[in-house]
DNA sequence: CATTATTAGGGTAATTCGGGTA
DNA sequence: ATTGTCCGAATTACCCTAATAA
């Protein structure tokens, strides 16, 4: 499965606080790879909210420690 | 490749969604060459359907997936 | 013909970009 | 190596009223 058109988008602002990082923080996680990014025609990033919430859960995990 | 006649048009409410920015967003897009657009009579625009989602795949990064 | 939602157009804040630095 | 901040420049978001679409 590649891009799925009709998936919700959120701005570089709204995973910033998510995260709470700055919104910078997140346009460099782009930039390595970190996270998969879609660029408006005007060059400004969107995420998938459903790959934010991924990453969110992995950090979770990572709170608790796999046994 | 030609124009197909009979291709399916998106308003731009509905592009605006598919990027998640602004209906005005998309305006400026069109007015810059960024997107095709067609003007009915009236001077609204109308969006080609397959080029909005060419548009979406091409702008798109995946950074997920196995090793 | 009347109604409701969307779009055009202009103007002004807010956000984001990109590079460089701490 | 990762994050936060400063800068200028570009892109985007929200304000309004009038016109178009359905």
């Amino acid at each position: 499965m590649t891009a799925h058109v009709g998936e919700r988008l959120l701005t570089p602002g709204e995973v910033a606080a998510l995260f709470r990082v700055d919104p910078k923080t997140v346009t460099r996680w782009a930039t390595a790879g970190r996270i998969g990014s879609i660029r408006t025609p005007g060059g400004h990033r969107r995420f998938r909210e459903s790959e934010v919430k991924t990453l969110l859960a992995e950090l979770t995990t990572e709170a608790n420690g796999p046994a």
